[in-house]
This record gives C-alpha cells, sequence and structure tokens, in this order.
DNA sequence: CTTAGTGCAAAACCTTTGCAACTCT
DNA sequence: AGAGTTGCAAAGGTTTTGCACTAAG
C-alpha cells in the first residue's frame, strides 16, 4: 500500500512537489480503501479538513496522481471519472461486479486473467500494460428482492 | 445483425414509434460496422442525408437502442460515450486493445472469457448479464516506431 | 385523435484552463 | 530566487431537459 514517503519519493524523481493539498487527497483514499472517488467525493471529504482546498487542484491532483501510477483512473459509466489505489504491487488485478438495480460495485480478485493476457499479447502483437474487466448483473441481494 | 424489420419489432413491444429518425440513426451504425460512433459522429453521418435531425434526437435515440439492448455503450476514456452494435446473437463477445500511444481501438475476439465468468458467477453468487474487458498497452505499430 | 417523438435553445454537468498570488525546494 | 502549485472564475465540452410543434399508430 501507498504511504506519504513512497508519494514524496515518486514527486521528486519528476521535479514534482510535495504540497500539503497533494498529500491530504491522497489521504482521503488511504482513509477509504473501499470507495472508488469521484472528483467531487474527494472534493467534499477534503473540505472538512481543508475548506481552501479549490476543486481544480482536486482534479489536477487526480490527474497526477495516476501519471505516477498511484491511482488508477476508473469508468462505471456513471458520467463521472473516479479513482482508487493503484496496487501495482500485487501481481493479481482486481476486477469490478457492478449490479445493474441497484448500482453498487464489488470488487473481485482473479488471477485467471492472467492467462488470458498472455495468450492475446502473443496472437495479437499487442503488447498489454494494463487491463480492466466489468461485468454487469445483478448482486445476490437484488436476485434475492426480485427481478428488476 | 440488426435489422430495420427487427427494429421495428423491438419498438412495438415496448410502444415506441418506428420514426424515421431512428431508422437513419441506426443505418448509419449498420453502414459503418468497424466504428464506435460517438453521438457527435453519428450527428455528423446523419446530417448529410437528413440535415434536420437534431442532436438531441440522436442521444435520445443512443439512449433508447441502449436500453432495447439494440446497441452497446462503450466508454474508451476519451471523454465521451461510443456506441456500436450490440451482437449478442454470438455466444462470445469481442473486447477491445487500446493503444495507449495512437488511442486506436483494434477488436479482439475470445472464447476464454465464458469460462471466467461462469467460474465468477458461482464463487459470487452475482448474476452476470454482460461483461467489457479492455486492454491497455502498445500496438505493434507503435512498438516498431518506438517506446512513447 | 391520442400519445409519443422531434428540434431548438437553454440548462446542467463534469472537467479544463488562464492568471495572479503563493509556496515548496 | 525560481520553478512549480494553488484558487478562483471563466470557458469548454458533452449530455440532458423544457416546451411548442409534428408525426406515428
Amino acid at each position: 500500500m501507498i504511504n506519504m514517503v513512497d508519494l514524496k519519493e515518486k514527486l521528486r524523481e519528476r521535479q514534482y512537489k510535495l504540497t500539503s493539498q497533494r498529500q491530504t487527497i491522497l489521504q482521503s483514499f488511504i482513509d477509504n480503501p473501499d470507495r472508488h472517488l469521484s472528483a467531487e467525493d474527494v472534493y467534499n471529504i477534503v473540505r472538512l479538513q481543508s475548506p481552501d482546498l479549490g476543486l481544480a487542484t482536486v482534479y489536477r491532483t487526480l490527474e497526477l496522481l495516476s501519471e505516477l501510477d498511484i491511482l488508477q483512473k476508473l469508468d462505471f459509466g456513471d458520467g463521472r471519472s473516479r479513482y482508487e489505489i493503484n496496487e501495482m504491487s500485487t501481481p493479481h488485478h482486481h476486477h469490478h461486479l457492478i449490479c445493474l438495480s441497484c448500482g453498487r460495485v464489488r470488487e473481485f480478485e482473479d488471477d485467471l486473467l492472467e492467462t488470458l493476457e498472455t495468450a492475446i499479447a502473443r496472437k495479437s502483437k499487442f503488447m498489454i500494460v494494463d487491463h480492466q474487466l466489468k461485468f454487469y448483473g445483478y448482486c445476490q441481494e437484488c436476485q434475492e428482492k426480485g427481478e428488476d
């Protein structure tokens, strides 16, 4: 898991500065490990502690942290980008189960896709560096409550 | 492959009307089978034959056709939604290889994911109805032109 | 004739940008 | 000191909505 020392190091490598805003924004992800925060979500969280931190700074920081591979940008089709900490140290990614009824997003751990990735890379001569897999369907709760 | 008769039938099932605009918009997808058209793309295509067709109608029709499972909504992270004809009759989906250098999107046929889907459904009690898989990397051309 | 659909313009969102003031290194 | 960063407000781009008018069933 990323921490503030890693952040400082990653920033220094590229001559970016370690500002309190950037620390605060990263902290909001560390404090909310299970969520997929949008820019506005982050803005509302950091507002409580740092009322002067602007929304534009949130956007700029989210982009920067994605560029540094500290965050991963996600899209669940709800009209805004969402982000989560990029656990790139672990060799197996997790994917998302998106419920079409209640909209909840659940994580799913998976190793099997690595095999598929290798096969595709070989067959298509495409150098794969990342993937995103989303499953759409109905979660157990919504199945029990009856069809939608 | 979907045709106008299917469209009419699907619309009638739900008491929607078959308008010339809806036919024109679906036709633009039939005429461009390899592309992932955005609302604006569709607007520019249909404009040539139907100059009075409005952009709002394009948006409304794309949403409607997605609801009817005639189109599938896609997101490649370029800030706008894209659509393609939903080939739900075929049991194997295709996925997308997105080049991080030139931005081109290539299709990739795959059967292997069906196995994975079944396994996930069983393990997680999630009823899967659809999935989307995107690989990010570098296409052969960009690899040959040197790293980015 | 009744209900749904359209076109237009305005509004609503999310995200980006210009710029003067500010703050890390 | 100097380069990068911030906040604010304005602008940009995509998508949605209100409403009078039109067209399909």
